[in-house]
DNA sequence: AGGTCTTTTTTACATTAGTAAACGGTGAAT
DNA sequence: ATTCACCGTTTACTAATGTAAAAAAGACCT
């Protein structure tokens, strides 16, 4: 269903509370785990009550957020994990006469995002540093790339 | 308290739960209000149940998760109430003996992210696009920045 | 061996959220 | 004026999660 069709079956009210809910919101980026406590525990061979206890205690940390089938992992947990998000920057030019077929092909990378902009380059694409020799590569067999240049990012200034 | 003193007061079944629910995790970003739907409704003049029913709508839509005392907007409520996450990016050069400086300012401007980076430029900063021309203002005024270059997004390709 | 910590189970109950049905009010459209 | 969609109430129940306490087992340290 696209979004024109369920803005349609939404009724103002509706439309209105979401309006207010996004106003007192907080952006949050979160890791989901969509399973219930009770599938999770059976799962571990543990029962709800063990598997909540600890629950518990990483809630206590903020690490985790419990809801009703799904228990998310918060950026703090990720620090905790040691898990780094350290991210390259690939700036790219296409030649025009290749640019939709490239932009899909950009697409299919295992990046983590991708711009198409206006300006000096033509897309502009944030990936994994694990990741980035693996997608120079395959950037490079792409027809109709005409140059990329590598931001290596080596400090989060503001996040 | 510092992240290191949390990981002692963690026990190791702990740390390898939070691992293992990081592993069937999947990244996620949403908008989050803190709040019970009983204290909502009472905020909104409805009964709980009232306020339910249209939660219910809008989670069907996945507008929104509940959780136990707070609920979630999705990235998909953001485009249905069209707002808008149009981006800018700002590619930074930067005089060498000004980098201190020049970096702590960046840091205090309205951006959504700044990254130091090594390569052509000296910092990347993702900004909105209503921000653009203010924060542009912002940056001329910085001692030391010998260009800024900024792209513009007009299509998310994939996020 | 004794002590301590951690984890687990079982039993039992509390709290928050989800659902259902019956019923009434309101406003817009036909 | 009647119909209809929408919104709300009340009552009542179910489901998922949160909490507590007692008891037992294993791991580890001294």
């Amino acid at each position: 269903m696209s979004e024109r069709e369920e803005l349609t079956k939404l009724t103002a009210k509706q439309l209105e509370l979401l309006q207010r809910l996004y106003k007192m919101s907080k952006m949050v980026r979160v890791y989901t785990v969509f399973k219930s406590q009770d599938e999770l525990a059976r799962e571990l061979g543990v029962t709800r009550q063990a598997l909540n206890i600890h629950l518990r205690r990483l809630k206590e940390f903020n690490l985790i957020r419990t809801g009703r089938g799904f228990i998310d992992l918060t950026e703090k947990a990720l620090k905790i994990l040691g898990i780094s998000t350290s991210i390259a920057i690939i700036l790219v030019r296409i030649k025009p006469e290749f640019r939709e077929t490239a932009y899909r092909r950009l697409r299919e990378l295992p990046v983590e995002k991708l711009y198409r902009v206006t300006g000096k380059v033509d897309a502009v694409m944030i990936v994994s540093q694990e990741k980035l020799k693996d997608i120079l590569d395959m950037i490079s067999k792409i027809e109709g790339i005409e140059e990329t240049i590598t931001l290596t990012v080596f400090e989060v200034l503001k996040e």
